[in-house]
Order: C-alpha cells, then structure tokens, then sequence
DNA sequence: GTTGCAATGTAAGTGTCGCTTACATGGAGA
DNA sequence: TCTCCATGTAAGCGACACTTACATTGCAAC
C-alpha cells in the first residue's frame, strides 16, 4: 500500500474513508464532498467511483466503522464492570463519550438517513444492529426477572433520554439554559442515574 | 394579491413560504430547492433573492411558522386543562403530534441547524425560545416548590426523553423493536407516563 | 394625467456538485 | 512475454445556489 504515487494511487478506497472520516469530523455528513476528497489525495474526480458506487455508499462505510468503534468500546466497558450497574453506567457513557467526542461521526450515524435508508447495506446494518443488541444486553443484565416488553421499554425509554439530551446540546437548543444553576455535567450524571433507577 | 400572474406575481414572497412548506413536508429539509420552487410559481430562478438573501433564509421563515403553531398548540393545551399535570401531558402531547403528524417541518425545526446557527435571525429565535419557555412554564406549574435548577433539570431531561424517542423513530432505529410485545403507543404512554412521575 | 422611482421581475452566467462515458495505464497471472 | 482487467484519467452532463446587469411596472408626488 501507498506507494510513491505513480498512475495507480496503491489504496485509494482506505484513503478515501479515511479522508471522509475526517471531513466528517470536521464538518458533519453535508460536508463531504467526492470531488475535494479526490483532489485532496491528488486523483481525477472520477477515480472515487471506482471503489464506491456514490457518495452515500462511502458514507455508508465511515458510519459502519464508527459502529464498529462504538460496539468496541460497549464490550470494554461491559467487560470491566464489576456489576450489571456498573456495567449499564459504562455502556452509557461510551455512548456519551462517542457523541461528544466525536460529535461529526455521531451525527452520521445516528442524525442522517443512512441506517433508516431502504436500502442500508447489511454492511452498516449489522454493526448497527449489534449496537442495540449491546446496548438491550445490558438493561436486561440489570433485571433478569423482567419479561421481554419491560426491558424493550427500560432500553428504548433510557436511550431515548440519552440520545434525545445529546441531540438537543448538539443542536444548540439548550445554550444558556444550562448555564446558571446547572451544568452540563450535572445533567448527565441526572440523567444517568435516572436510567439506572427505572430498574 | 394574487393578480392573474403578468409581469409581477402578486405575492411572491407568501407563495414562495407556502411551496417551501409543502416541499419539506414532502421530502425533508433537503428537498427545498429554490430553483423547483421558481419554476413551479412560474417565475425566473432568480426572482427568489429578491425575497430572501438565501435558501437558509426562506427555510428559517418556515420554521418559525412552524414554531408559532406549536406554540399555539402550547397555549391551547394549557388553557383547556383543569390540572398542571394535565396541562402538562396535553402540552407534550402536541408536541408529540407536531412530530409524528408533520414530520417534515419538525425536522425542519429541531434537527436541523437552523436554530443553533451562530447567524439565526431573531424573526426564528423568539418563537422558538417562546416554545421553550412555554414547555419550562408547565413543568414548573407542576411542582411550586421545586427550585429553579430542579424545574431546569425536570424538563430538560423530560424534553431530551420526548425528543429522542422522536428522533429515534424518525429514523428508523426502532424498526423491528417495537414490534412484538410493546407497540408505539404503549411506549409513547410509558414516556409521558414518566415525564409526568418524576415530579 | 404625467412622471419618476423603487420594488420586483428576467436573462445570462459563474462555480460547485454528483455522476457518467470513453479511453489510458500498468501490475499480476498464464 | 503477453494479455487482461482493476484502476486510473479527461471531458462532459444536468442540477444546484447564487450574482449581475437589465427590464417592467405599480404607486406616489406633482
């Protein structure tokens, strides 16, 4: 791979998803663009096409690594807790740690259409998917005498508080609301413990 | 208004607001284009800018008639309740019905940039820092005592549940979850249900 | 009424975008 | 060594947001 850059790039398509990655860090889904991409790795506009079938298919790839990512760092933090809180608490806060950390890739995954798209690959579907078997895995851990709809409720009701905190700080509706007498911080943690207790 | 369409349209700025409207309820903030507009009201793609520095700027008006039904809805929920936890539940309860009755607009107004813009106009801010307001003021009804952080803290969290269920759903990471033994409206209860509790 | 002007329209053009087509190159296997 | 095919390029299409220079017209002052 990477070569010194004759007419063959040598790995123009991991180049690509790692460029796109970045652009995505930088400036969300919208920012990405084939034809600056392209001229920024020094290939023709075209070249691009002949890895990915359009731009949704390598932004497909990106969210499917950043899935990858975030199915990594559930295991970790489920296999260091000493309990099924502790392990909750974890999981929950790779998810926080995804989301503020690298807000960008956070908004491609879970903001654009990519995974609700008709016609999502099982390539993006899969590792998806294996996010929430994660994520239900580990409420359920919480309670094993709960019945199947109780801990769908618990896991959907927790991450919709999550995910619905990290949208709406994202979107910049809560500025100056969470100023005065209530930080940032103490939210989550709130937020945190009001997940767990449900249980 | 209105003439039988000469040289001048008549009221190109209202039809311009309306057609955008339709457009994002139709396809989502990225199907407005300013040039199917144009050429649908029968007029050059150029006559737009002489109503509206931009598309953002045509968008930010369409969300902030949106933001005034909404806080219309508001009003109308807590004038006919006889409770403030009544006044509390139909007050998210139309904001429940704004979301999955015109999807479109609605992510027009929360999951887009627009109000979170460094550059937002007041013309879009007001009503929706109205709406705010408005969903504070019920949550604090609920509990005259609590303090200010407390209220703060009740309804951000309470608002992220609301909204992240939405965002959720909209975006088709709950297809297949909410099927089997928990249906969409058990958990929409579920939700308003602990909304309500945690006062 | 006539006139002047500002509001509101148009035609044409710029630069960017995603994507396609036809052709060029060269590395890997027979 | 030769050939094939994966991978590259050049050129172009249509759509897009937006700009500029010019055309039309309703309205208000006279």
């Amino acid at each position: 791979m990477a070569t010194a850059r004759g007419y063959h790039h040598g790995d123009l398509r991991a180049a690509l998803i790692r460029a796109a990655a970045d652009a995505v860090e930088a400036g969300g889904p919208d920012a990405v663009s084939l034809r600056e991409l392209a001229q920024s790795l020094g290939v023709s506009t075209a070249a691009p096409y002949r890895h990915f079938a359009d731009r949704t298919a390598l932004l497909n790839e990106v969210a499917a690594l950043g899935f990858a990512d975030l199915n990594a760092a559930y295991a970790r933090a489920q296999a260091g807790a000493a309990t099924p809180q502790a392990a909750m608490r974890e999981t929950a806060r790779a998810y926080l740690n995804l989301a503020f950390g690298r807000p960008g890739l956070f908004r491609l995954m879970f903001a654009s259409d990519l995974v609700g798209a008709a016609d999502a690959p099982a390539s993006l579907l899969v590792p998806a998917g294996e996010a929430w078997e994660s994520l239900f895995r580990a409420v359920a851990a919480l309670d094993p005498a709960a019945d199947l709809a109780t801990v769908k409720r618990r896991a959907i009701t927790g991450w919709s508080t999550l995910h619905g905190f990290i949208t709406l700080v994202q979107g910049g509706r809560l500025k100056g609301f969470m100023t005065e007498p209530l930080t940032e911080a103490e939210l989550l943690d709130a937020i945190l413990d009001k997940t767990l207790n449900e249980a």
